[in-house]
DNA sequence: AATGAATGAGCGTTCATTCAT
DNA sequence: AATGAATGAACGCTCATTCAT
């Protein structure tokens, strides 16, 4: 049965696990310091190699940095359970676990003061974090609406930006959260102020 | 009560205005190219004048920084009608073109990747430009509740930050705004999405 | 008497004609650039190879610049008429054609710069190139000597040396030469200035 | 009637002499060297400085470079005797001294290597040196027609690169010269060779 | 024999900051 | 008060060379 492997590659091999040693060296240092202040002397340094290193992989530091980007991980999505309430609460947990985490905000910095001279960073941040985040939120309303609880005419995106946004702005105006901001955010995005009549 | 005569300064005087050419000549290059970039040798060939010169009156670039941030225009906000969508909707008009002058979001930015190293820009920014939006929006929707329009309970924060913050995410999202993004927003932070029953 | 057989080469034989392209690649290289700009990287580029394919023939990029400047054609003189004037002329017009070629002057400067660090590059050179054009002009006016036309103690070597020289001085000088170049110099090489009495 | 001398130099004054030094070690190190070789770190070492003072005087290497070479000095010609063979003879003798000078001829290699990315240099050099020369050995032979011992119709131009170029080829041929080169140099391009009736 | 990967050293340039008038 | 000069430290990038397959 055997059949013989595909031949070898040629050349020599790159030293297992180094590209992924390099790029998290890069995340690092992007998210710890912005793209002007990460060095590749010390990214290098950090990955244990040396500078040409990098540059057999990735044609500028622009390239790496996005590359780097790359490595973002998106965030797993609590399963719905089908109220669309919950749903929409916990998924906003864990995105107020995200920002809170060390260099959450400082890479968002990062991509607004870069967009003009690296678009690509946003852009790729956009498809691979942004994107992915509300389609999540996106579905829970979307499947609300197929279950007939909420009226089909539901500007979905603009709730979708409230409840995202809402963090955005909170962090702005202070910091921090307090734990009840998923509940009090969703509060208002879903059912608005109460007015009276 | 013998007011002491305004004693002549003694030495040079300074020159008149350049403190504000100086300012301003910062404050272009920190919105147009973040604070990493901004350089001390290009503000002061801007303002016309040498780099001792900036050092004679802040103590480092990132004081030069931080008071540059300081002359950030406030905006002037519409004066309330009393109609508080209304209201909402011209503030938030306001604010969308404030975002999307160049460099809008790109000052943000700078204030994210500084935060940790120049917490004083990330302070400063809060007390004169974000609390002075806020306080506009909040008097809105305040007065409403003192005309009863709106229920005591309401939580004026959070909504707050959805109809701000929905700025934020969409611009992350999408980078530009439609037209009746106002409206929509304020639909969905004043009345929340339409449920059934 | 019995002769070895051509023993086989153990080992996988090296790619026909490979040499060649190297060092045609070296030699673009070496007289566009000259050594110190010329690439080893660039060089493997074009020639279709990697670098340590260069090492293994020869040992620096010193020993493959020497390699390549081998490659350098002599040029071919056109057939002496036995009119030792016209057959001056047509060795000088050749000449000429050579240094105003591309890259022309470029090559001696690189020999110039480099004769301490590279002795090898001048030597070669000298061996090559310059003896084999100064042969032919010597043979011309040796010829004239034979034939009786020109006293047998005319300085040979010096009317050489002015007639090569004079393109040299010329070119740097003036960069560039006038269409009657070649008569002028023989003229003056062959007749010298017209005394007075 | 002591007049107030000018009004001082604003601004810390340049340390004495620093110009100098630095172009005297740039020039060391161009002729050694050549263009691409030498080193800014070097040059500012050699100087004692540090490398922002070379950019604060000149804008890039090439700028430096191009300053350096402004500084050879130009020859100081022997006193014309009337004499035109012997004026001759004695230039060509300081000529074949400067370029048995260490580096004589490798500074001309550097600007012909470098002719097409650095054009001032040659330029600067042909206005400079060869121009200088070659005005000297022209006016002793201008002089010699204007007393008649010459004819007018005399192919000076070419006579001069004779004279001067026979060195470059014999640089190029043997890289060094008998003791009585001027004189044969002289010899052939004044009065040609000894052709039979 | 040829490859692709890795290295150590160095380069030209720029910057925030301080010095000496 | 303002200037022009100088500094030390870094940075992004490239090169000739060697290693491991």
């Amino acid at each position: 049965m055997g059949r013989t492997p595909p031949s070898r590659r040629r050349g020599r091999p790159r030293e297992a696990g180094l590209d992924r040693r390099i790029l998290q060296a890069a995340l690092d240092q992007l998210a710890a310091l912005g793209f002007e202040r990460m060095s590749l002397e010390a990214v290098a340094a950090q990955a244990g190699v040396t500078k040409p290193t990098l540059y057999r992989r990735w044609k500028s530091k622009a390239d790496l940095a996005t590359a780097a980007l790359r490595m973002l991980q998106q965030s797993t999505f609590p399963p719905p359970t089908g109220n669309a309430r919950q749903d929409v609460i916990a998924n906003l947990r864990e995105f107020q676990a995200c920002l809170l985490r060390p260099n959450g905000m400082r890479m968002i910095g990062t991509l607004l003061v870069e967009e003009q001279r690296l678009p690509g960073l946003m852009r790729l941040f956009r498809e691979r974090i942004v994107k992915t985040r509300r389609a999540a939120l996106r579905r829970i309303l979307a499947d609300a609406v197929k279950r007939g609880e909420l009226d089909k005419r539901a500007d979905i995106e603009a709730a979708l930006n409230c409840m995202v946004g809402a963090y955005y702005a909170r962090y702005l105006a202070q910091g921090k959260f307090p734990a009840d901001w998923p509940e009090r955010t969703a509060g208002v995005a879903l059912d608005g102020l109460p007015w009276r009549q």
